[in-house]
DNA sequence: AGTCTATAGTTCTAAAATCGAACTGTCAAT
DNA sequence: ATTGACAGTTCGATTTTAGAACTATAGACT
């Protein structure tokens, strides 16, 4: 499988994946969210090489997730600022934060708190059913098919019930 | 910036991209959210090189996101089930579905629709803030250090209110 | 006994991506 | 004339990934 492929596969987290889905990618978007804007800014704040850091630049700005936008004349210069499709991006980045607050904290603490400015608290991100507004719980979720759907590639037999003619089953 | 040092950063988003900011980890992930388990499972769904899904597996099980269970003696067969921890990575999958629904999908629509169980309807998930329960938005955040902040290495004079000193500005 | 299939890997070489460091170019300030 | 800020580009060396073949165990089939 190709990188450039994932974009056409029917699956929208390979799609985003293709998109945002590398380290540089996501740490870029970090510093976005932080309010970071110029080549100089995230390059040291980062330290990427020079490089990849133009490249990804680029490839947000093609996949409409940043804006490059003047800032000075001569010598011309720009700032990557996030458009309303990068923007978007906030519970993505809300949602690693998170996890990351709960399962990777050393024995100081979380680096960052975040304050919601409409009810002036600290706050966690939490995710909820846009209908019921109950938290979600993968194990309370089932999928379905939807319009875009098309058959999966094989995925064989390795699946399901695991009936394997007559092996011995572990007592796990 | 090498790749281990990742997981040391004062920053939970740098440390969770540290465990599963790779393109194929994050598919490997989705295929663990729609209930596959075994390895070749895991090949033919995802495609992936035989040698590099052996490796992130390894990865995912060291650092404990999924379990190695196994399922047959004889000869000894594993299953890769995700923990708690794995589990708690739901939000993080289904902000990046929710993204790619939103902006990735071709005129077909959707590949895949979500039933949340508890309230039997066809949701969006959304990132809410855990004090007031209204929709999280970027730009009604703002962020503080935490106990485990460390100063952050030299953002130097990008960053600000651009102060350039006496140059042309642009008109946009 | 020999062969086939299923499963879960490991090994190897070639190709691609990334790193690290140096280099280019514009313009203001000194 | 030189230096510094800024935003890149170029290039050889290193690291990762891709792609294919190979190993190993054990039941089923002939």
């Amino acid at each position: 499988m190709r990188w450039d492929a994932l974009e056409e596969e029917p699956c929208s987290v390979a799609r985003t994946i293709g998109v945002i889905g590398d380290r540089w990618t996501l740490l870029i978007l970090r510093e976005c969210f932080l309010r970071t804007r110029r080549f100089e800014g995230f390059q040291s704040a980062l330290g990427i090489t020079r490089h990849l850091l133009a490249e990804r630049l680029k490839k947000l700005v093609r996949t409409g997730i940043l804006r490059r936008i003047p800032y000075q004349e001569s010598p011309k210069r720009h700032e990557y600022i996030l458009t309303q499709k990068g923007l978007d991006l906030y519970p993505v980045m809300m949602a690693i934060v998170h996890w990351g607050d709960t399962h990777m904290v050393d024995e100081r603490g979380r680096p960052l708190l975040h304050e919601h400015k409409k009810c002036g608290k600290l706050f966690d991100p939490v995710m909820v059913c846009s209908e019921c507004g109950e938290p979600l719980l993968a194990k309370e979720v089932t999928t379905r098919p939807g319009p875009g759907a098309r058959p999966r590639p094989n995925r064989s037999t390795a699946e399901g019930e695991a009936k394997p003619k007559s092996r011995k089953q572990a007592t796990a």
